[in-house]
DNA sequence: CGGAAGGAAGAGGCCACATCACCTT
DNA sequence: ATAAGGTGATGTGGCCTCTTCCTTC
């Protein structure tokens, strides 16, 4: 990692971003990305420690280098000294996570520097973390674990990306012979995703349910039940209730990153086709009244289209970091972990009547992009709030807030 | 309990024009 | 290949209108 930010061209390129196809330093991410909603959602990973200019996919365990696809093959497949290396899937991230939340998702790979944090501290509670997650590829957690603190996080990101509980986990781990459950529940659960229920103010907290609409196109068809909004989901049990009423399992789904039916074992019974959109929050939530016509094929495809927590989601972001690698995470936020519903419904009304009050205070910040044309605007007389041409009547000057008649 | 009426809040359109982006010469 | 000129598109803020939602009766 020798080469220099592409933004301030001062500090060392951590992070590669696919949109701006840009290398970054912690730093520059975070104010480029925290810029605007549509920034926030570029997906984000390290940079190639080799080549340094392409994005990572792998991280050599044996190396302890994060690799592109071409470093890894040279590295690996074409070479006869080092094809048998354990390699860790680097799964990209998108939003604006903290420095204290990238040390704990890559703690297992890189030091993460100290970063202002005040910048988009306040983004934090819309940003999706858990879609930050990594997911290791299969070969790793096979064999015993010769460094404690590493491997162990390694390994417990294996099991987030192949299972859908914390029990399961749990399960698998002591499997995989891990020292102890506990090292499970000490990891961020955000990332694991448990239920929400184990922490019900703490996880809303983090959770937003504000940002959180889902669309379910075609849900008559598919499940037979009616559901206006999300808040129906909500107050009517839950994507694992739908899920149920069909003989479906909502197992992988989950709330931050809900991309139902793709990639998804269970899911695939609904949906064969990998295909899915994700719409952003505001496109859901026009979509009550009106279909997005980029939802085509619906009556083949169930389209369970879901934002992500942030409502940041994009097709491309799931695409370009792997696809699958962050539904399987858990079970729906409102969905208790077992089947049996057997939360009290206070906790799901709590739920509800914090999502409307988010919903409620929603603030869309408008950014201005061109402080030139602002500058002008600023300056320009109106009429009744619109512009009018220079010399002519007016009723407000913005200068002298005086009527020229 | 359901419907009507009124108020509150939000979304979208309108306006002129400097600036931007693209194309042609 | 580069520069200059032309042209259509874009974006900016305050006000108004319309729609939707909520509360009250």
């Amino acid at each position: 990692m020798g080469y220099m930010c592409d933004f301030c061209g001062e500090q060392r390129s951590m992070v590669y971003c696919r949109s701006d196809a840009a290398c970054l330093c912690l730093s520059c991410d975070r104010n480029v990305h925290s810029a605007n909603a549509l920034s926030k959602r570029h997906s984000r990973t390290l940079v190639c420690e080799r080549c340094e200019s392409q994005p990572a996919i792998v991280r050599c365990t044996e190396e302890r280098v994060s690799l592109c696809h071409d470093c890894d093959w040279k590295s690996h497949e074409a070479s006869t000294f080092s094809p048998t290396h354990k390699r860790q899937t680097i799964n990209c991230y998108s939003g604006c996570p903290s420095a204290a939340e990238l040390s704990s998702i890559w703690s297992s790979i890189l030091q993460i520097p100290s970063v202002d944090d005040t910048t988009c501290e306040e983004e934090l509670g819309l940003m999706s973390i858990a879609e930050n997650s990594l997911k290791t590829c299969s070969c790793v957690g096979s064999e015993s674990n010769t460094n404690h603190a590493e491997t162990e996080t390694e390994n417990v990101n294996v099991l987030v990306g192949s299972s859908s509980s914390l029990p399961e986990i749990k399960s698998a781990t002591q499997n995989l012979g891990l020292q102890s459950a506990a090292s499970v529940d000490a990891f961020p659960s955000k990332i694991l995703g448990s239920s929400p229920f184990e922490d019900d103010d703490g996880f809303y907290d983090d959770f937003d349910m504000d940002e959180v609409d889902l669309n379910l196109e075609n849900y008559e068809e598919l499940f037979g039940v009616t559901l206006n909004s999300s808040e129906d989901l909500l107050e009517n049990g839950g994507l694992d209730s739908l899920f149920t009423k069909k003989g479906i399992s909502a197992a992988g789904s989950n709330c931050q990153n809900a991309v139902i039916a793709q990639g998804s074992s269970s899911a695939q019974r609904v949906n064969p086709q990998p295909a899915c959109s994700i719409a952003s929050a505001e496109s859901m939530m026009s979509s009550k009244t009106e279909p997005i016509p980029c939802f085509t094929s619906r009556k083949t495809h169930s389209n369970l289209s879901f934002s992500g927590l942030t409502g940041e989601g994009t097709t491309y972001d799931y695409q370009d970091c792997g696809a699958s690698s962050m539904h399987h995470m858990g079970e729906p936020p409102w969905c208790p972990p077992s089947s049996e519903s057997s939360q009290p419904s206070v906790s799901r009304s709590n739920a509800v009547m914090r999502y409307k009050e988010k919903k409620k205070n929603r603030k869309f910040v408008k950014r201005v992009r061109y402080a030139s044309r602002k500058a002008r605007a600023d300056v320009r007389r109106r009429v009744k709030g619109r512009f009018v041409k220079a010399g002519d009547a007016y009723d407000y000057d913005p200068l002298s807030q005086t009527r020229s008649c």
